[in-house]
DNA sequence: TAAAAATACTCCATAGGTATTTTAT
DNA sequence: ATAAAATACCTATGGAGTATTTTTA
């Protein structure tokens, strides 16, 4: 028994005539009837009373019908719910975001966007460092990664990362700080001072960027406090322990006692990059791959 | 797609191993790796990432295995469904009787014996005269009728009679009746006995037989009133208006100022009929037919 | 006589088989 | 070296077609 057989027995059963059935199904009728015999055949039913010019139910053929046509339906939603994954209007995304990422407004607003175009997909958000977001993705437990760019690690053989936005490091400094007084400082000026850093076991995307800029301007920043994520940077800084340096959106933090300058530098800006399988044969993967690429085009 | 393509799909999905799954299919590999190619190709949609020594779930597959195994499940249904049609074990049987049928203890019993072995066959019980049943049966608005043979009218054709009983007649007398006085009444005595019977308009074959047997003892009963039902005579009987001759079992009917009196003629007697299509190709009416014939034969 | 199902056959698409190759472990 | 999937190729079942016959309304 075939999904057709039931499929011909549903229509002659409606049209309750060989001929017209075998219109509808766009067969002819000697093959129909052929298909209804072994369906009969095999089922050790009879499923239709023929006289040469009548067709009707038997009353097992009525009782099997009902139970026919429910099969039928199942299997048209079976074959719609493929439709939908091969489109990808279904599914699940698994997204990894740096903490740094998420303070940034564009990131949340193309989550909400998303998640409201895409009802059906289902997008599950977690915060993970950059290197363990390329991990995740290579080993298949994530599928973008929002992070930084890493000098440490060399993304993971297909794995793909593209540039979608670039951020200006700012300077972190104590209100009360001498620094706090210009508008704009020099990376120059930084270079005795005290700084706040993310811990260094914790190999942070934007840490290191920072660093190489620090040493692109001549200096090794000086760390004497290591803190667990940005809030706890931007806090010890509050407390006067010593300067940071972040990425501007970090400003949305408005703690008491810190203030944020521009950097002078013209190299003083840290990208955002998005990461993603090379080879993604999820369709809900790629469509989300595909809105974040239009939102931060629309964005620039 | 077609059920096989599922089927599967959800052994390989199950195996993950094209040649595990192949065999516990009882098809060699190549072909089973063949038909997942041609449902993922319909589909337009990736179910399996393989490597040459690793065959995983897409999950896009993940998702379409669950949806695959309903289809499955429910196309094991209506195969489930056609074989207890085609046994016989579930179903509906329409049967007819008439009402001396009823009176007969043996009658109701056997609706009651084939109700308890066949809980899932729906017996459909209707009270109708001989006449009726056979035009019922033939116009398939009926599957099986408890009736009395008829003398005016043959079975249609395809209609098949068969005795299943023999009744003996006997007399009806109001018990103040001079005839009440005997233990047992020839029908010689009835001849010229004012008679209750059926209506003439309605072709009771219990009546025909009753009238058959008077008029070969050598007269015609003068029929002086007519009642609608067996109840009704016995009761016109009970208010002396005349007497009557109806099938034995018609003793359960107990009213004052009613007797039942044996027939001595040896012809006195009455067979009950069991009428159904020849060609019966609803399980449950043969095997509502088989379940009679065998309750008849164990209470002789 | 007309219309519809059944029968007889032809054809070819494809399910399934065997043998072999490729590749990852 | 081994085991498993893919590839190539073959076979034959059976789904679908055309032509015709049968039957009954």
């Amino acid at each position: 028994m075939e999904l057709r057989h039931l499929k011909y027995f549903v229509v002659v059963a409606e049209e309750l005539s060989f001929t017209k059935a075998a219109a509808r199904l766009r067969i002819s009728q000697p093959p129909l009837t052929a298909q209804i015999h072994t369906l009969e055949e095999e089922l050790e039913l009879q499923l239709f009373n023929r006289t040469k010019h009548k067709v009707e139910l038997t009353r097992a053929g009525e009782v099997f019908l009902a139970e026919a046509r429910l099969t039928l339906s199942q299997a048209q939603r079976t074959r719609k719910l493929a439709s939908q994954l091969a489109s990808g209007s279904i599914g699940e995304v698994r997204v990894g975001f740096t903490v740094s990422a998420a303070l940034n407004p564009v990131i949340p607003r193309i989550f909400y966007n998303f998640r409201t175009e895409n009802p059906a997909i289902n997008l599950v958000l977690q915060e993970m460092l950059s290197a363990h977001q390329l991990e995740c993705l290579s080993s298949n437990q994530l599928d973008v990664g929002f992070c930084r760019e890493l000098i440490s690690m060399a993304p993971p053989p297909g794995v793909k990362i593209e540039r979608i936005m670039q951020e200006r490091f700012i300077a972190v400094v104590n209100s009360q700080h001498r620094l706090a007084k210009h508008g704009a400082i020099s990376l120059k000026a930084c270079a005795d001072e005290p700084f706040v850093s993310f811990p260094r076991t914790r190999d942070a995307g934007v840490w290191e960027k920072a660093m190489a800029l620090c040493e692109k301007t001549g200096f090794k920043p000086r760390v004497v406090q290591e803190a667990n994520g940005v809030i706890g940077i931007v806090g010890l800084v509050a407390s006067g322990i010593g300067i940071s340096i972040l990425p501007e959106s970090v400003k949305s933090v408005a703690l008491e006692g810190v203030v944020y300058r521009p950097l002078r530098h013209p190299d003083a800006v840290v990208p955002l990059m998005l990461a993603f399988r090379q080879s993604e044969n999820a369709a809900a993967v790629s469509r989300f791959v595909a809105h974040v690429r239009k939102a931060v085009v629309s964005q620039a």
